[in-house]
RNA sequence: GCCGGGGUGAUGGAACUGGUAGACGUGCCGGACUCAAAAUCCGGUGCCUGAAAGGGCGUGGGGGUUCGAUUCCCCCCCCCGGCACCA
């Protein structure tokens, strides 16, 4: 054995040795219970960063310690492979995406290779090829069919200037990225896939998803926005106009046709004759009583109606159409609105109510109107108080008698409101409802309004349908051809798949492939007379919406997965960033289902396979200090942290920063995560160079837990690679030594049967950090602490040199999974000709752990006044005897009696006095 | 704006189910080794007070529940992730 530690050739020996024995090729005809461990697929936008060594380290260290738990693993790796960077980097440097891609995954492949993770490499997948797009598109036509996938116009963010559609990334302050061009929102049709039809079992299956945690099943939850509430409509004569409003203005409202949103009929409510009615929904129908206005959204047809003979109001609609689709952006600007002039009758009190347009109200949610209760909703409050529209209180708050904070109740007394009042509450100023509850009033005021055939109870979704139509070329083409006489029709399955042609430099404006006849030139599959092939490519969330499947069967020629889908599948454990949160997980998880329904995997295969993914960890950023320069232009011109030395104060607080280049100072900024424009990247391959792959690993599993942002630190990095040289120093000392004998019970010292205690329990608990609760950080730290006890524990005889070869092998053991090319060697050293490749994780030899005494804390008044140390079976009455002679408790008592003498079992005894 | 998460020494973090706050690492201070430095090893290190023993304070701020709160509840501040065409 090498007395120093030499990562660079013991890293490149241990991957070969893993590469000759094929150790982690994955098998489906093991009698192991199979562990499916993945993490989210690059996207190779160049080299690899430190996101990604984090997420695969923590991937690597999960599969290789089950593997030590006896199971069979499968942890595969691949490239999302489409997508935007693609076409930029194109532009920039006049090169085919495809092209550009590849050349970033066969480096990207390069470097995962060099951190030495259990990969079964012939799984790979890469999504912008054919044998990959192939099966989407196939599925995509399976879906058409089955009414899955449907048309219909949307929105989408236009630059005029460059004549091409712009992603919402791409909107900076309402205006293009490369034109500055005012952008503007356009409707064009696209394709849709329902998963709105999905939503309720998307929604109830996250129960079932006892390995994700918490927080995202609650985003996923608030995002499909269950609601339960009340769809009503406010009626108005229409004199003349509405033969304008053909059913082709009614695109954006999807499922229901115009002709339901303003639909016409006899109605016998607020007086005769032939009203249209304008549906809004609500979830405080107990508040319908204080309706003072209805908001429509500036696409809604009603408002187009008005605007016909009101160029103000056309002005102000077209004013609305400024700016970015993105409904933060929607959400955060100046309310703004404008009277139509309209009037609709009140279902309930037949008051005529004004209709406004309001910039805020979203066509795409409900029915693109709301009724507006300015007392009781804050967002309508806001708007009434800019346009000086009436507030009507309704509600007061529960308990009579109790005095409210709130200035709307009038229960207050305190004046001049600010906000709205939007608890819930009783009943007032509403005539028959006055006194009802808010689950009274609605259920009340749903029956009126079902009576007069006006509304009813209904239950919403905040979830959209998801548009997957992109004008754009790196994608993957949708299997439609358009025929004159036919229609959309999908692409037959030997007619599959559409392939992408490779050699195309796309120019920033409108889609290539538009421009492209010998693409789009066609005949119609169906009556063979010549047609159009549909351009438009899919949203890149599409191939990422399935390729854990696909690894299962990755060669397979004859479907999207084979049988050995039903082996894999649902993947154990996956990982991958938190923001991904809710659009990835939730876009596969609604594939997994539409697979299973479509058939995919088999007849009868259902059972186990309604969720793709059994237990989820997300995990955070890698964030690093910022450092900059201000510039004579005013701009900040941001340095790279590894060209700038701090400086810290005696007591190691930062004071200063300087550039290395001319030892100027620079101002040190925030620490943020790392990324190109904050110039704070630490690129993954000089630590890799530098101190090895498993220096790099083990920070980055020290650092933090894995679900906290995790902050860079160069010295950090010294402290993993100092840790692992003692490892390193230690096991090569003990070695040197020669062979030893294995010990036989009861000729153990008792120092020796203290470190043979602590190993024990670290075993035990590096099981449980690693296996139950994910936390690498504390596992780590327990072997840090064992290594450090085992330096002061010195015993050169046989039995004791036993007790150090036994501690060796376990923290060799126990830190392979994490650091897999060092503990390689060092098992080859501990035990020579075993290979750590056949080692099972070690578990606690419980007669170790057996302890007589214990140590309890001693609290008076809950403070902490010292300790004792009792025997294990202590009864409660000696403890608490000898906690009162103790020495400290005489003194603090001072003659007076306790109380209450609380004992916590293994813990603490708390004198109350 | 809405949804979700976070805030603990100089610093990254630990404290798992309400029971010893600060494990482990970094930094800093002191010492050993060295001609010297680096590396390595040993010791110390929350703040205030005290010669010491000890005492007081302390987990973003304010309040509450409890024998006992970093942990549970209410209000507030700040930071981060997502918001449907970045992936």
């Amino acid at each position: 054995m090498q007395s120093n530690y030499h990562p660079a050739s013991i890293e490149k020996q241990a991957q070969q040795h893993w590469n000759d024995s094929g150790a982690f090729t994955a098998s489906e005809t093991s009698d192991k219970p199979k562990y499916y461990c993945l993490s989210m697929f690059p996207y190779p936008s160049g080299k690899l960063h430190m996101g990604h060594v984090r997420n695969y380290t923590i991937g690597d260290v999960l599969s290789r310690y089950h593997r030590m738990k006896g199971y069979n693993v499968m942890q595969p790796m691949g490239w999302d492979a489409f997508g935007l960077p693609a076409e930029n980097a194109a532009q920039a440097h006049n090169v085919p995406p495809a092209a550009w891609t590849y050349d970033n995954i066969n480096y990207m492949r390069r470097q995962l290779q060099s951190l030495g993770l259990g990969i079964d490499w012939s799984r790979e997948v890469t999504t912008c090829t054919p044998e990959y797009y192939r099966w989407e598109q196939w599925l995509f036509t399976r879906l058409f069919e089955k009414g899955i996938i449907y048309k219909k116009t949307s929105s989408v963010n236009w630059d005029p200037e460059d004549q091409t559609v712009l992603a919402n990334e791409q909107v900076i302050d309402g205006r293009g990225w490369r034109s500055g061009a005012l952008v503007e929102k356009r409707d064009i049709p696209m394709y849709f896939f329902r998963i709105t039809q999905y939503a309720d079992e998307l929604l109830q299956d996250l129960d079932t998803l006892s390995g994700w945690p918490e927080q995202v099943k609650t985003m996923q939850a608030n995002w499909i926005g269950k609601s339960f509430g009340v769809r009503f409509a406010f009626e108005y004569s229409t004199e003349g106009g509405t033969e304008s409003l053909s059913p082709a203005s009614g695109r954006e409202l999807g499922e229901r046709a115009v002709a339901d949103t303003l639909s016409s009929s006899p109605s016998p409510a607020c007086g005769g004759g032939k009203k249209e009615k304008l549906w809004v929904y609500t979830t405080r129908a107990d508040t319908i009583m204080g309706v003072t206005f209805v908001a429509i959204a500036a696409e809604h047809p009603l408002a187009t109606l008005a605007a016909a003979n009101n160029p103000a109001l056309a002005a102000f609609i077209e004013d609305c159409k400024h700016g970015g689709t993105a409904e933060a952006d929607m959400a955060t600007m100046e309310k703004k609105g404008m009277d139509t002039g309209l009037k609709v009758t009140h279902p309930i009190t037949c008051e005529q109510v004004p209709v406004w347009v309001g910039n805020y109200v979203l066509m795409g949610y409900g029915d693109g109107a709301v009724m507006a209760v300015p007392a009781h909703d804050e967002r309508d409050f806001g708007f009434a108080k800019k346009y000086d529209l009436p507030i009507k209180v309704v509600i007061r708050s529960e308990e009579r008698g109790a005095r409210s904070e709130h200035p709307l109740d009038p229960q207050s007394s305190i004046l001049n409101p600010e906000s709205a009042f939007v608890d819930y509450g009783v009943c007032i100023n509403s005539g028959k409802y006055d006194g009802l509850d808010y689950d009274q009033a609605v259920d009340a005021i749903a029956a009126d309004l079902t009576a007069k055939d006006l509304g009813e109870k209904k239950v919403q979704f905040r979830l959209r349908d998801w548009g997957i139509s992109r004008q754009r070329y790196w994608g993957c083409p949708i299997p439609i051809i358009h025929c004159a006489t036919c229609g959309d029709v999908p692409v037959p399955d030997d007619q599959l798949p559409v392939v992408l042609p490779e050699d195309v430099v796309p120019d920033g404006t409108g889609s290539p492939l538009a421009k492209m006849p010998q693409f789009y030139e066609t005949t119609c599959p169906k009556c063979g007379a010549a047609a159009r092939r549909e351009t438009d490519t899919m949203d890149t969330f599409v191939e990422s919406s399935w390729y854990y499947a696909r690894y299962t069967s990755p060669d397979c020629t004859t479907g999207l997965v084979d049988e050995r889908a039903k082996h894999w599948l649902p993947v154990d454990q996956y990982i991958g960033g938190i923001e991904h949160a809710i659009l990835h997980l939730l876009y596969a998880r609604f594939f997994q289902k539409l697979m299973r329904d479509v058939g995919v995997f088999g007849e009868g295969a259902t059972q186990n396979l309604d969720e793709p993914f059994k237990n989820l960890i997300t995990q955070g950023m890698v964030i690093a200090p910022t450092f900059y320069r201000i510039e004579a232009n005013g701009k900040k011109l941001w340095i790279n942290p590894a060209e700038v030395d701090v400086k810290n104060d005696e007591r190691g607080r930062p004071v200063g920063a300087t550039l290395r280049a001319d030892g100027l100072p620079v101002i040190i900024g925030g620490t943020e995560k790392m990324s190109k424009s904050k110039n704070n990247g630490v690129d993954p391959q000089a630590i890799i160079d530098e101190y090895g792959a498993d220096t790099a690993r083990l920070f980055m599993m020290f650092a933090a837990p894995p679900e906290q942002s995790l902050e860079w630190s160069d010295a950090g990095v010294e402290g993993s690679f100092r840790f692992l040289k003692r490892v390193w120093k230690a096991t090569h000392d003990h070695v040197e030594q020669g062979v030893v004998a294995a010990y036989r019970k009861g000729e153990l010292s008792s120092a020796a049967k203290a470190m043979r205690l602590q190993l024990h329990q670290t075993i035990q608990k590096v099981n449980d950090d690693i296996g139950r609760r994910k936390t690498f950080n504390t596992a780590i730290a327990a072997n840090m602490e064992l290594l450090n006890a085992l330096g002061k524990y010195n015993d050169p005889t046989p039995s004791g040199r036993a007790v150090v070869q036994e501690t060796l092998e376990a923290i060799a053991l126990m830190l392979n999974p994490i650091v897999p090319h060092t503990c390689q060697a060092l098992w080859s050293a501990l035990r020579p000709g075993s290979d750590m490749l056949d080692q099972c994780f070690p578990d606690a030899d419980q007669s170790a752990l057996v302890q007589d005494e214990i140590e309890l804390m001693i609290q008076i008044n809950g403070k902490l006044r010292g300790s004792l140390t009792v025997a294990k079976d202590a009864t409660r009455e000696n403890i608490e005897q000898a906690a009162l002679a103790h020495e400290a408790v005489v003194k603090q008592l001072a003659g007076a009696t306790p109380t209450k003498i609380i004992v916590v079992p293994n813990r603490l005894i708390n004198i109350v006095a």
